[in-house]
DNA sequence: CGTGAGCGG
């Protein structure tokens, strides 16, 4: 019985592991990381605020956020830290308030990671409801003038516009009158 | 771009 209690004491008294890494951390890195996507950022955030939020989940190995020309964020950045804390931060900051945005923080896996080339649909906003399916509608067949004759289904309409009674005039022929 | 779903080097 005390036996039991006592390896039951000491195994929740038993102290959070805190290695004292040396002059290198990164070679004492030794467990996971984890890339993390952070998407939905306001437009004039950048690197350092974005660094300055998500390091207090943990210490940020990497951080990668695409910009336009002007300098803008495309609206989404690349973390990667700590596994447990991009778990954390998964947790605590996804859906939280960052610069007036409400943040999307998920793990990153889907551009380097993509095995095969699978299709990867663009952004289709054909219906605005984010499902991808793509409907696929056929354009219109224009292909029966292959063999180059008249046989087109195309015939320009005639110009019969008469705005303010001056339609288009179309100059009589001189060399009937010159002729005749 | 009066931009706002997504996945970088």
């Amino acid at each position: 019985m005390s036996a039991l209690l006592s390896f039951t004491k000491m195994a929740f008294a038993a102290p959070r592991l805190t290695i004292a890494l040396g002059a290198n951390t990164m070679a004492a890195r030794a467990y996971a990381t984890k890339k993390l996507f952070i998407g939905n950022i306001a437009w004039g955030t950048t690197d350092d605020e974005v660094k300055e939020f998500f390091s207090q989940y943990g210490e940020l190995q990497d951080i990668y956020l695409p910009k336009d020309q002007e300098g803008r964020t495309k609206g989404f950045a690349f973390i990667e830290m700590d596994d447990v804390e991009a778990d954390k931060a998964i947790q605590e900051a996804n859906g939280r308030e960052f610069n007036g945005r409400e943040l999307r923080v998920d793990s990153a896996n889907k551009r380097e990671e993509r095995p095969r080339g699978e299709f990867r649909p663009r952004r289709d906003n054909n219906n605005g409801g984010g499902n991808f399916n793509r409907e696929f509608r056929p354009r219109r067949d224009f292909s029966n003038n292959r063999d180059g004759n008249s046989e087109r289904s195309f015939r320009p309409r005639r110009n019969n516009n008469e705005e303010g009674g001056e339609r288009s005039f179309r100059r009589p022929r001189k060399d009937f009158e010159d002729r005749e």
